[in-house]
DNA sequence: AGGTAAACAGGCATAAGATA
DNA sequence: TATCTTATGCCTGTTTACCT
């Protein structure tokens, strides 16, 4: 338990794997380079939840830094598609823990070592978790940052730097996202004539008996933001700084359907998932 | 079917920030 | 410092759902 929660105060990111631009090469993004080692090591160790390690070239390509020669290899082993989501805790010096989530939401082991012994390292791979520890774990990993009330870091995460914006890979997808399949409650929306603000339907709170706190991170391809709680005469529950998702996904009036998705840890969402579908409405 | 209340979109006013 | 732009809270009208 307490080795759970000092993994929370580990840096951490997450990215979108789109195999167009990241079969080869995988780009870290630029907000977390402040978190890498200095000087930077020329090869890193990430370790796959089925409990096996790759080691992968470090290489800095103008202002970013890629996984290069061996990501590849990684890529391959654990069978990553289009659309799936990978998280990475960083130890601070070399090594990162990868998560993979499918497009269904959920926590998977892939790449297995066959019949040998846990070692303890990997608090994935101990076999246990139901379902609904799965999907608190992936709330933990989006909750990492615990500074998320103080100003000062909400208004870092408000204005990301252009290159990042235009660097990183999107979390579009084009018209074919199986809402179905997501587990977590989500309702759809688009884009409105007030676009600061996101609207939470009253009806998908009360069905699932949500509760918010000041602020919430909405995660996109582009990374994460945060949106602030907005204060309304009536009960109504929205957040600010939904503009910025709007702009820097480029989304069109009476043209895309944006299906938000929110990830909670017992009942209090924490996060907003946001899948884009282009020509839908 | 009609009345009522809740939910929501959007207009308006104004505060805050940016720029000349 | 004045002006312009952006962001935000309040308010109101419309729509929708629910109840009788």
């Amino acid at each position: 338990m307490a080795e759970h929660d000092d993994d929370v105060l580990l840096p951490r990111f997450f990215k979108v794997f789109l195999s167009e631009s990241a079969s080869e090469s995988f780009a870290i993004p630029l907000s977390f380079m402040e978190h890498l080692a200095d000087p930077l090591p020329n090869t890193a160790k990430l370790q796959g939840t089925g409990g096996r390690d790759w080691t992968v070239n470090m290489t800095k390509i103008r202002d970013g830094v890629y996984f290069t020669a061996g990501w590849s290899k990684f890529a391959q082993d654990h069978e990553l598609v289009d659309g799936e989501f990978l998280t990475f805790v960083y130890d601070g010096h070399r090594t990162f823990e990868v998560s993979v989530f499918g497009r269904l939401g959920c926590k998977e082991t892939r790449a297995e070592v066959e019949a040998i012994a846990v070692d303890g390292s990997s608090s994935d791979s101990d076999g246990s978790s139901s379902d609904s520890e799965e999907e608190r774990e992936l709330s933990m990993d989006f909750y990492g940052d615990t500074s998320l009330g103080e100003d000062e870091e909400i208004s870092q995460s408000l204005y990301p730097l252009e290159d990042e914006e235009t660097e990183s890979d999107s979390a579009v997808v084009e018209g074919n996202l199986d809402i179905e399949a997501l587990t977590n409650p989500h309702f759809s929306t688009t884009l409105k004539n007030r676009i600061y603000e996101l609207l939470i339907p009253a009806n998908v709170v009360k069905e699932n008996k949500l509760t918010f706190g000041d602020s919430v991170k909405y995660i996109d391809g582009e990374g994460t933001l945060v949106g602030l709680r907005g204060k309304w005469a009536d009960d109504r529950i929205c957040f600010k700084g939904w503009d910025r998702i709007c702009r820097r996904n480029r989304l069109k009036k009476h043209q895309d359907t944006v299906e938000c998705e929110l990830l909670h840890d017992r009942n209090k969402v924490h996060s907003i998932r946001v899948h884009i579908m282009r020509g839908t409405t």
